[in-house]
DNA sequence: CATTATATGTACCGATCAGTTCATTAAGTC
DNA sequence: GACTTAATGAACTGATCGGTACATATAATG
């Protein structure tokens, strides 16, 4: 049971991230909603950054892997994959704890190119990316990088309307958009 | 000459905290940069949120003044406006300072929906909602309401893309996306 | 010149920040 | 039972946070 409490810490973490904001929750508040002691913290942690690095790394871990296995869920056909991930995205804004994409907001409060936050944060995009590509591929695309960089747009695009609620249905406009592009790109 | 210093404060500050960040930004650091004493930035503004909310109500004017004014002076003709949107969005991107969409960044930062940097920032792309809606109007689109969603919906996706760097030419791959949806709802 | 309004510098407030120190406790291993 | 490891609580550091107090300076107006 040696990292336990530091996968705890981690989980426990995350949410609190998440709702506040990253500058915004002091690690005395840490200590307060998970239990854990600051002690402990700072020794599987040299800094804050670092532990905040390390919950952005299970962010990525735990949504693709969310993601990804909902879309399998469906079983559906390659061609009918590409659609469906915005089915999946608005089953995502329609939870009650939605309050946007980690990796927007992460790269928002670290602004630093050479921050790790932010680097971490656009590689969680570019593994959707390439995710999304295959999915192309699969779905039998004239071009599928062309389409996987649309749709992941079109994604990014939907979840900053659904956060700041400038439309009410971003997940379903979104979709209807994508149907134009895949019918464009894959034969019937 | 009697709000002049006011106005000075706002057009000086805002550099700071898009560049910055709202949290990572401390009042010392304004008084540092800007020049201005703290006193007489207590005096304009109670708190530092009616600073922020200031900069943002400035920000919302003199973007959507900047970007419509190049929109503008394209004079091209109605149906050819909307995909201009994308061009004036690669400019914008391209520019040295570009550090993405400062609401966004203000949502992330103030996630509460009640706080009045979330309500602006809101409200600036619902204001740009409406603008791009009359534009698709003029275009003739078959619906412009759907249309303008589609587009501010594109818009945004590029914009955190060209932000977090996932995409080397977000513009680019918006205006090729929103070309198929003009081409669908505008007859030639 | 006198008055009024605005801006300034500096020192200060209590609270909070990230991070440390240290003595104590609890649990697992040999 | 001795030893090691991990976790704890609480007090503490120096720096910074947003915001205030106050006395001075500057400038325009009468």
């Amino acid at each position: 049971m040696r990292p336990s409490k530091r996968d705890e810490l981690v989980r426990k973490a995350l949410p609190i991230f998440y709702r506040e904001g990253f500058h915004a929750t002091g690690m005395d508040a840490l200590v307060a909603e998970t239990g854990i002691s600051k002690t402990t913290m700072f020794k599987h942690f040299r800094t804050k950054d670092e532990l905040i690095l390390a919950v952005l790394r299970y962010r990525d871990e735990t949504f693709r892997n969310w993601f990804f296995r909902k879309l399998d869920d469906k079983a559906l056909p390659p061609k009918d994959r590409l659609a469906a991930i915005f089915d999946i995205l608005e089953e995502w804004f329609e939870e009650p704890a939605f309050k946007g994409c980690m990796f927007i907001k992460a790269s928002s409060e670290f602004q630093d190119p050479d921050h790790p936050a932010y680097a971490q944060s656009a590689e969680h995009k570019r593994l959707l990316q390439t995710a999304f590509r295959s999915i192309c591929a699969d779905a039998g695309a004239h071009d599928p990088e062309l389409l996987a960089r649309q749709l992941l747009i079109l994604k990014e695009g939907a979840i900053v309307a659904a956060h700041m609620g400038f439309d009410p249905e971003p997940a379903a406009i979104a979709k209807a958009t994508a149907e134009q592009l895949i019918a464009n790109q894959i034969d019937v």
